[in-house]
RNA sequence: CGGGGUAUAGCGCAGUCUGGUAGCGCACCUGCUUUGGGAGCAGGGGGUCGGGGGUUCGAAUCCCUCUACCCCGACCA
């Protein structure tokens, strides 16, 4: 057996040992790829990661980074950690396990739930592990900063978060253990957040630039942290989780989570049909009650009975072919949030029937109608006894006339806001967020700056969130064909494969490798050297796998016309370079991005 | 937490209905041949069939129980 040895420092000039190495050999450097898909992978980027050994399930939503994975991380935290150096802000690192009393102050103790991971140490004291670092950043700020002269200041830190999700899945997207840059900024005004929340606005998009990936800001709701202003923002994939809303006029971009509806100013039609009772055995979604029928969901309205404040019930009526919107319908005086369907029993106690034909005639709760459930005339709805529903309904004449409210998701073709262009509903995975979040934090946890008169006053907070790992699933998801993954060239693993054709064979071959390796190594290119002896076919199936955007071929055929065969992962055809010509040809496609 | 499903070699699976002492492909190891797009032949290693209990002369297979994982549904970077 052929004994090996480590390629120590290879690369590396002796006198430059503080730099990276960056370039490996096959042999050295364990690619773990598989060709066989794992049967519990669902997404593209899932499947690609694991074929390709960049991670490896431990447990659910537990990934380890195996080393082709850790490269391209560490490379999409790198350009995150440069760009958030030149913004200002100031890094740091917080622990991961954090004191229950901190958790306590901000009431967050109570209020997180279940998806925070709660331990005890061995004197029975109680911590968590932190899924986010608002208690922790506000407690350092409260003992370090004491005058208006230290503000503004903007921490951040990369690190590994954990939250107990309800569902992990698609491997890395969303996991339970994962790595967020997460930065938080202290002001003494609300003009200074602004000011620093532009300039993360502006920092986020240099960031997601520089990763090469297609990207869109959204107006975002401000969720459980609570605050102002908000952005999230998206790459936008088929696969995300999150639907946003764009508008063909202007730059408006909403999560559909908080798109609002423009109503139209029109009333509706006069009443055309008598109202009447219809049989509808059976048919109980608003699917069924159309096929039924032969009446379009658009002409149907839908009623959806939701718990209360205090153990009432509230009636929220919508169109059939709309879908109701959490977050808005949680603002509504009287809706318990978070917002809950009443279950069967209480629905037949408020509505004498079951449902799948509740309707708003004749309920004896509160009612909100949408917008667009308020404009229909002549519509069909349950008509609180099960298996009948009531044909030519109309508000006014049938129904107490309403003021309607917005409480159903944006679809596409709805109008812009101001009622200016069409919205469409594109998809987008979430990467970063951006918060202003004001004083929640320094007032639970009274953390207090001087100003010039030398009163304390509550500074003001915005937080500033990146997924790193969610980004390495992200760039996969936009960046791929049927052979692997394209790396966009910013996040590579490596820039280029050097791939020689049977090396094992051809001496000439070997040398020339070597020295083009050499070269590289020298040229400061990022190279993996494919030094395996293995056939050529393997070679390229697994370089094109782990998405190395450019690869080189060497081969007797070549050399014997002083040639390399060079060829991008998305060109359809290679092309011959001299050999000579191939570091500045490299470096120049290299820049060419 | 509710509903559905799976657990057999490192990975992907068959075998379970109808009990008879475990197999296929890939991967791995050895040898020979091959060598510009996932090679061929020959040989080889590797599994307490998720755990526990039961039925039986005999259990991967039937019964009970536990556990883990996956998929579908309820404000997440």
């Amino acid at each position: 057996m052929q004994r090996k040895t480590l390629p120590f420092a290879e690369g590396l000039p002796d006198d430059a040992p503080k730099k990276r190495k960056l370039s490996m050999r096959t042999s050295s450097f364990p690619l773990s790829t598989v060709k066989e898909t794992p049967a519990d992978a669902e997404i593209v980027s899932h499947k690609l990661m694991l074929r390709a050994g960049m991670i490896r399930k431990l447990a659910t939503g537990l990934y380890t980074w195996l080393p082709l994975g850790l490269r391209v991380l560490r490379k999409v935290e790198n350009i995150i950690r440069e760009e958030m150096d030149r913004s200002g802000a100031i890094e740091v690192l917080m622990p991961a396990v954090q004191p229950s009393e901190l958790w306590r102050e901000s009431g967050r103790w109570e209020m997180y739930g279940p998806e925070l991971l709660r331990l005890q140490d061995r004197h029975g004291r109680d911590f968590c592990y932190g899924p986010t670092h608002e208690e922790v950043i506000t407690d350092l700020a409260r003992r370090e900063i004491r005058s208006y002269k230290q503000l503004p200041i903007n921490f951040y830190q990369i690190q590994t978060k954990f939250r107990d999700e309800v569902r992990p899945r698609f491997g890395v997207m969303r996991a339970r253990e994962f790595i967020m840059k997460d930065a938080y900024s202290f002001h003494m005004d609300q003009d200074s957040l602004s000011e620093t929340y532009d300039v993360m606005y502006a920092t986020y998009s240099r960031i997601f630039d520089r990763l090469g990936l297609d990207y869109r800001a959204v107006q975002a709701d401000t969720g459980a942290i609570g605050g102002n202003a908000s952005h999230e923002f998206h790459v936008l994939a088929d696969s995300g989780e999150d639907a946003i809303a764009f508008s063909s006029e202007g730059n408006y971009a909403a999560n559909v989570e908080l798109a609002a509806v423009t109503p139209l100013r029109a009333a509706h039609a006069a009443p055309g049909e008598e109202l009447r009772e219809v049989e509808t055995p059976g048919a109980h979604s608003i699917a069924e009650v159309s096929e039924f029928l032969g009446v379009p969901g658009s002409r149907c309205v839908k009623t959806l009975v939701v718990q209360g404040e205090n153990d009432t019930l509230v009636a929220l009526v919508l169109r059939g072919d709309h879908e109701l919107n959490r977050v808005k319908a949680e603002k509504l005086d009287g809706v318990a949030a978070p917002l809950e369907l009443a279950d069967e029993s209480s629905v037949l106690a408020a509505c004498g029937c079951r449902p799948g034909s509740i309707g708003p005639l004749g309920l004896d709760i509160p009612i909100f109608v949408d917008h667009a459930a308020a404009r229909l005339a002549d519509f069909v709805c349950g008509a609180n006894r099960d298996g009948v529903h009531l044909a030519g309904a109309n508000w006014g004449r049938d129904l107490a006339a309403v003021e309607s409210v917005d409480i159903r998701n944006v679809v596409d073709g709805d109008p812009g806001p101001d009622g200016r262009g069409v919205l469409s509903i594109v998809r987008g995975i979430e990467v970063g967020h951006i918060f202003q979040l004001g004083s929640k934090y320094s007032h639970s946890m009274n953390a207090t700056a001087l100003d010039e008169s030398g009163r304390a006053v509550e500074m003001i907070m915005g937080c500033y969130g990146i997924g790193v790992t969610r980004i390495v699933a992200a760039a996969i998801e936009q960046n791929h064909d049927d052979r692997g993954i394209v790396w966009p060239i910013p996040v590579a693993p490596f820039q280029v494969a050097l791939a020689p054709i049977s090396m094992g064979r051809s001496q000439r071959t070997r040398v020339a490798a070597e020295a083009l390796y050499r070269e590289l190594l020298a040229a400061g290119i990022d190279t993996l050297f494919d030094d395996r002896d293995i056939r050529p076919g393997v070679m390229f199936a697994d370089l094109e796998l782990i998405g190395i955007p450019h690869r080189v071929v060497l081969g007797e055929r070549g050399l014997d016309s002083g040639t390399a065969e060079y060829k991008g992962r998305r060109d359809e055809k290679p092309r011959d370079i001299p050999l000579d010509e191939l570091v500045p040809y490299l470096r120049s496609a290299l820049a060419a991005n």
